[in-house]
DNA sequence: GCGTATAATTACACATCGTTCAATAAAATA
DNA sequence: TATTTTATTGAACGATGTGTAATTATACGC
């Protein structure tokens, strides 16, 4: 088995996630097991508990991961300077999901019980996606509805996201929908339009 | 135990999927056990496995009584007769799935196998809810429009689940929404006004 | 360099899960 | 009543998450 010295603390943990990261994208949510990340690195299944408490934290650290990845995508492709930059977003949320959908899924198929809050790191996270968003839309909104901005941005993401799930879990295909991300703009311009965007 | 004289294999049924159901809305998809309905009818688990098969078959079926449920109380509350009927499908959407978190979760939590098909009685059962949803949006549309009321449909249930599961899952109340239900309203109105309705 | 203290790692145990299936009990039939 | 058919059981299997005692490797003091 693994030796001590063959990676220090940080490594190693650096090493379960990135290898649970890609078991994630792998298998899905359903199918992930802390056992088969232990059996990938090569060490036994107590040493991912000593290093993540928990399963629960494990898999808060591999969703963590995705969604750097992703507000990274989102961050990128604005900044290609297309002139479309509700499309760029729109095309961003859809196209990361698309690509990697178990990772996407994975992220909503975790629960947190419902007492217990977000830790602090996590919601940052959340806070920062939709920010981006939520700046693209102050910018199309006239001066004197600013102040809808922020209400809007989480509803419109709520509405793609139902988009996006149902392209995802073929709820779309079976209803003979085939442009999910077309309706998904179509449906965010209407909005925008309405706001005076 | 229970003795082949008190119950039919129809009641056996009958039996097993209430109690399943009813378990599925006590501790939601995550924890919901076959051996569990077992032990609270009294059977052994074997009895379950011979009369539905697999776990992934009796789940079918309780969402399947989800869905129905579901669908009935979408047309209760439009025979009501509220002259508002878009508000009232937002809100029995919402309602539905706000007073039954466990069961109307558990609907997205099962997924088919990617291959696969949803069998052909509950893609009718989808369908239905849809086609009630789309009877009352072409209601709202210009004759010369009537022919968008089916991909539009779709696109607003989706708009409307996203911000169903936004609500649920906690993500709305991580960035401050207070009025979901409000939300998707006001984005379906959007929607349906730049169709002309 | 040796011995000890500290840290890392493992191996095992436990309870749970879905699933299968030979054995058993009950009912139906002849 | 004897026999066939059907219903039901529960033990077995492999896999899961999760603790913890035992073991091993490293670090440190001398």
């Amino acid at each position: 088995m693994a030796r001590r010295s063959d990676h220090t603390r940080a490594e190693l943990e650096e090493l379960i996630l990135a290898e649970g990261h890609a078991l994630m994208a792998q298998t899905g949510y359903a199918r992930f097991s802390a056992r088969e990340v232990a059996k990938r690195i090569g060490y036994s299944i107590g040493t991912i508990y000593n290093v993540f408490g928990s399963l629960d934290r494990l898999l808060m650290r591999v969703n963590s991961r995705t969604f750097t990845l992703w507000t990274d995508t989102m961050r990128e492709r604005l900044d290609a300077g297309a002139p479309d930059r509700i499309r760029v977003l729109v095309e961003g949320y859809f196209g990361f999901a698309t690509a990697n959908p178990n990772l996407w899924m994975a992220i909503y198929d975790h629960r947190i019980a419902p007492g217990e809050a977000l830790p602090e790191r996590y919601q940052a996270q959340r806070a920062e996606l939709i920010g981006i968003i939520e700046a693209e839309i102050r910018r199309t909104l006239p001066a004197a509805h600013a102040d809808r901005a922020t209400p809007l941005a989480r509803s419109l993401v709520a509405t793609v996201h139902g988009h996006c799930m149902f392209a995802l879990t073929g709820t779309f295909a079976l209803l003979g929908e085939t442009d999910p991300q077309g309706a998904a703009l179509a449906r965010v311009r209407e909005s925008l339009a309405a706001a005076g965007g």
